[in-house]
DNA sequence: ATGAAAGCGCTAACAC
DNA sequence: GTGTTAGCGCTTTCAT
């Protein structure tokens, strides 16, 4: 299917009978040109169904209208989620979005090395993505804004959750109900710089620590991420002698491998073990997972916010914390024969 | 942090002692460039810490160097696993992925109107995005190549699994374990011009038209994507006066909702009632769940090489069908005192 | 309010 | 093999 030529911005000049750079000021708006005028020129582009070329447009203008989105995985939820909520904002904003999957260590060093924005964009978001020193100078070549989402940065202006309280709320919900043999199943990103979820972890000796109860080595584990992970780290503590009597979870999908371990040994939850996960994936709900809930897509829009005030020239926030939520479903029950406390 | 100015060609031609017109050839690996000399050019461009202008490139060149990915919605699975796979195999060719998200209608009438992406990619790739003729008609502005991925499509090169064989593949499990009384949960997406899924039912009256089963038009139900909805279309299942002793249902989210549906009746699964969906979402391994497998990230991929081999100029393949199978897990069973076919 | 002209940073003919 | 010279299509002073 021939398209013609993409008509020029001189074709829309020569056909409202202005000069091109009238015709470039009525169409971005700019002032200085009269109503009448504006007009035609609108018309005319129209008329010949033309839109700005970019390269031109931003060579001149010296701004690319682009903001990049680094992400460390695309198809896990938690990720999708927020980048959802970025597009949004961007996009509503005018500003594309170009996407860089940088999962492994050696899609890192290669996105590092030749940082592949450069040059490109006027932003970029790094959703739940630790950068480190060195990575953090060579972002500085770049020269444009960072922003980070799902995590707290000490660099950059972040939006995130509180680790550490979401984890206390989920280990508080064990303790009120009276449990006292907690166990944790810590996940880790085996691709990732660790040290993300700390907060997490520190949740779990703090509010044993509070409780008064001790803690047990041997009922803290930690895996890879995912939810096989969770299932083999259950295993292990099903071998103990004195297996727990609930399982506070990093993630919905390390519960939902613990779980699944637990009905293959044939105890039932809650009946046998309460399990609780953090974040309140989608398909918690669907099996009745207790959770602590987290706004993963509101996190990635307020991202965007940023991004987009940061590149307007308006103050933006500096870092911004959002509130989670003990969302209580059917995986967690007081231990046998116990009563909650006060 | 001040970045200085971004060295430009100029300053590379100049350090290496050469015209500009050699520095490119020799960046862009160019014929005709003494060795020597690409090497000084290679070596000051280093250390001028040079990147070129993209912008600048493209608009000499005339390509973009980039491609859209246009996906209804971001969050979910099959659409991010999908994106996943493309996203790898254009950034590994050099190619940008911009995205957009065209969710409801709303989205969908700016995004053929305004053509966003217009003069700004060298291709478009739909993912499991059914494209109207006046959709097509738009995108022929853009005069770009298009491909899709997740769905057959009569216009452009595609990339897709045969849904009737995944339900027949699903059904005849069902079958072969003696069901004979089998519901239908047929999932539509509200934003999609539906008919995407059709194959998914077709399935399901060839199944039991070859089995010589009657259809019981109160054993279908259409509903809504999602798990909630699953859930609800069970519950009206249920509230027959003869309910299914299977239920085959479009996707695992569905499915999953279905299950919760039949567990919070009381019933359990599969020893009540069996339940199969399609897809193979992560989750379904977690949950034991007897599903169909489509290799999602592979379309992606697929489609990815398309685009690339378009863009190269190479003959691409014009469509590609992968195959599903059959995963038998443990929410399928043979109906209560029923012997399996042979 | 409008136009002329000088770039923006690079690539591609075309000479040498 | 290398340099010269035109653009690529737009924005933006600077005049008028």
């Amino acid at each position: 299917m021939s398209n013609g030529r993409q008509s020029s911005m001189a074709d829309v000049a020569q056909r409202a009978g202005v000069s091109m750079a009238t015709a470039s000021r009525a169409l971005n708006g700019s002032p200085g040109v009269a109503e009448t005028t504006r007009e035609r020129v609108f018309l005319a582009a129209q008329e010949l169904a033309y839109v700005v070329s970019p390269e031109a447009s931003r060579l001149a203008r010296g701004t690319t209208r682009r903001v990049a989105v680094v992400v460390p995985h695309i198809s896990r939820w938690f990720f999708a989620a927020m980048l959802e909520g970025v597009e949004g904002v961007l996009r509503e904003a005018g500003l594309d979005v170009l996407l860089y999957h940088v999962g492994d260590c050696e899609d890192r060093r290669d996105f590092f090395d030749r940082l592949p924005a450069r040059r490109k964009v006027d932003a970029v978001v790094v959703l739940a993505f630790p950068v480190d020193e060195h990575e953090q100078r060579r972002f500085q070549l770049m020269g444009v804004d960072i922003v980070a989402a799902g995590g707290q940065h000490a660099t950059y202006p972040y939006v995130c959750i509180d680790d550490e309280q979401a984890g206390r709320q989920a280990m508080d919900h064990l303790l009120f109900l009276g449990h006292e043999r907690i166990a944790m199943i810590a996940a880790v990103d085996p691709d990732q710089p660790a040290a993300l979820q700390q907060g997490r972890s520190d949740a779990y000796y703090a509010a044993l620590g509070d409780a008064g109860l001790p803690v047990d080595g041997q009922l803290v584990v930690t895996v890879d991420w995912g939810g096989a992970e969770g299932a083999t780290a259950m295993d292990r503590l099903l071998s103990l002698r004195n297996p727990p009597t609930a399982v506070y979870a990093h993630s919905d999908e390390v519960a939902l491998g613990a779980i699944r371990s637990l009905r293959r040994a044939g105890l039932s939850v809650p009946e046998d073990v309460s399990v609780i996960g953090i974040d309140d994936h989608p398909v918690a709900e669907l099996v009745d997972l207790t959770t602590v809930r987290q706004p993963v897509e509101v996190q990635g829009e307020i991202a965007g916010r940023i991004v987009v005030d940061l590149l307007s020239g308006q103050a933006a926030q500096k870092s911004v914390t959002v509130p989670t939520q003990l969302v209580v479903r059917g995986t967690t029950a007081p231990p046998r024969g116990a009563r909650q406390r006060a």
